[in-house]
DNA sequence: TATCTAGTTTATAATTATTCTAAAGTAAGT
DNA sequence: ACTTACTTTAGAATAATTATAAACTAGATA
């Protein structure tokens, strides 16, 4: 069903590395979420608006929940532990950290952030990221 | 009703710069949270259990939620985000920052990060917080 | 100290985010 | 074209949390 066009390629293989069959659903969440200019950041509820409102044959939210998950756990999407109830997701997957105001996340370049001392970890245990979140408030 | 001796008064005055009134609940849940030699960290469901285990009558769910929810934004209590789907909390209220192992909270002194460069908050905002959390994985 | 009232507690229902289930549909190998 | 294992979907189930509203109580007042 799905046309195997060159131009979806990327795509394809982001789903096919996270071990999901590319399906029409999938391809479509891969492009809507890599192909675009910027990365940018997402609640699973957030895609699912964004993406169904525009069409006539809705993609179920399992679909969305299954494929976010896959993708993330291939490491094509990082998830961002901000708020206590709801799972951000992020596209950019390089090493960065984030502002936060009130529900809106801003990326924060690597090279904006160095750390001058940082603890070891326990022993039996590696670092697997540092994560810094700089939360903001409004100036008075 | 509350035996209002002078052991109980930081517990009580808690509550009360929380805008609540020390009840028998609040004030045994203030005890429990602060009336110890080492802070810690917890989860309302964790908090409920080991409170209410030793209890004959238990505690409600929304007394638990509201004390802490209450003591939190009185700034008795550090909310963290570790996990999207549970609030963490911490007695230890001093800037400081976290190892996270897999559900498992371990503080990490202020004094052992320090930074050698920081992004400015955008114009208008300024920083309220700067939170570092560093993910472990086992050594293998 | 008895009374009164606003604040509290509780069980239960409601909500939100997420995961599970199982029936109907589909990709892709033969 | 056929088959089979993987997918999709609607809807049920779960988990964490918040809301509701009836019964209860702290603490002010008479």
């Amino acid at each position: 069903m799905q046309k195997m066009n060159n131009k979806n390629k990327i795509f394809i293989d982001k789903l096919r590395s996270a071990g999901l069959r590319p399906t029409n659903q999938r391809v479509e969440i891969s492009k809507f979420l890599f192909n675009r200019k910027n990365t940018f950041h997402f609640t699973v509820e957030e895609l699912k608006n964004s993406m169904n409102l525009k069409r006539s044959k809705k993609i179920s939210t399992a679909t969305f929940y299954n494929t976010v998950h896959a993708l993330k756990s291939a490491g094509h999407l990082k998830e961002l532990s901000l708020e206590n109830n709801t799972s951000y997701y992020d596209t950019n997957i390089t090493s960065h950290h984030h502002f936060f105001d009130n529900g809106k996340v801003i990326d924060i370049k690597s090279d904006k952030i160095a750390f001058h001392k940082l603890p070891e970890a326990p022993k039996g245990k590696k670092i697997k990221n540092v994560e810094v979140v700089i939360r903001l408030e409004n100036n008075n």
